[in-house]
DNA sequence: GTAAGTGCAAAGTGTTTGCATTTCC
DNA sequence: GGAAATGCAAACACTTTGCACTTAC
């Protein structure tokens, strides 16, 4: 009921250079590194932090072409653009069996993590039902809660903690 | 479980008025209209749709007016502020007693209803719990749908056509 | 009279677009 | 060589702010 397999970076590489062939389009220096840096990310990367770690690479690389590609990974639906209320988009990688799963945000570290559940699904289409037989196309489900830790836990744990 | 008392607007009127008081702030003329005519409407308004109710009343009020004047209503927890993701903040009513709510959104007539259910709070916060302990303080739970008549539905109800 | 409020225009966001230049095939 | 991509700056849409003028108390 929780989690998902995670997206194959690989994979979804092999896609998109499929897509650019397709598509006619080109394969250039600046899309390799964006590319390559988004699908290795967790995820939720908001396109400055993107461009960031690009510039790290590629350092004259400018915020267009970063939307760019981003909108072109969201057409071939490698990537999902999403909004958590920060005023600036975030974009996940979506593996490719994905399903689709909401999300709980960390109002104290910043983590966001994905879940999935049936039962609430579920419960959300008899309730589009019932309020005058709608039917449901999408959703989405957004919890904001804090860590063990920043609640206050005794040695709560903050995930956040990790990762320095 | 659906559904809840709708704001009352004399009483919430009474209570800006009590607010302003209470800060030393003014009444103003613009702000008696855009309080009234935001207190009357069904909630879920854009700036621009308001600032068009107002210039019809009182044709010369800006932008910046009503932008300050929700904010006031805001902090005096008489409205919040929502995104719907179609770019626009909008704003919605909040009666005294006011339970949390979600939303349900007609992805073709635009039609905003608002519902409770405790069952599906119930299971996020079962949720966040499983998911490493987290406490939820709020969340955002938006269904996207089609009113009968625009899934196809053979004398399908829309609420839109009533309002015309 | 003075503090608060208004209207306007300017400044801020995050994002998109137009265009001359560069790059890929 | 020509279409496609880039980088920059300008344009955008929505929101906030600075400021001279007006209004409420």
């Amino acid at each position: 009921m929780t989690g998902h397999s995670p997206p194959d970076p690989k994979h979804l590489r092999l896609k998109f250079d499929e897509y650019v062939r397709r598509h006619q389009l080109k394969s250039t220096h600046q899309r390799d590194v964006i590319v390559d840096l988004f699908l290795k990310s967790t995820g939720h990367m908001s396109i400055e932090d993107l461009l960031a770690k690009v510039r790290k690479k590629s350092p004259k690389v400018g915020y267009a072409t970063v939307y760019r590609t981003l909108k072109l990974l969201t057409d071939c639906g490698i990537a999902a653009a999403r909004q958590f209320g920060d005023g600036q988009t975030r974009f996940e990688v979506m593996g490719d069996g994905q399903a689709h799963h909401d999300h709980l945000i960390c109002v104290s570290c910043g983590l966001i993590l994905e879940f999935e559940n049936d039962t609430i699904e579920q419960l959300q289409d008899e309730m589009a039902d019932r309020l005058g037989g709608f039917k449901l196309v999408r959703h989405k489900l957004e919890l904001y809660g804090q860590c063990p830790k920043a609640a206050g836990v005794k040695n709560g744990y903050c995930p956040k903690d990790e990762s320095s």
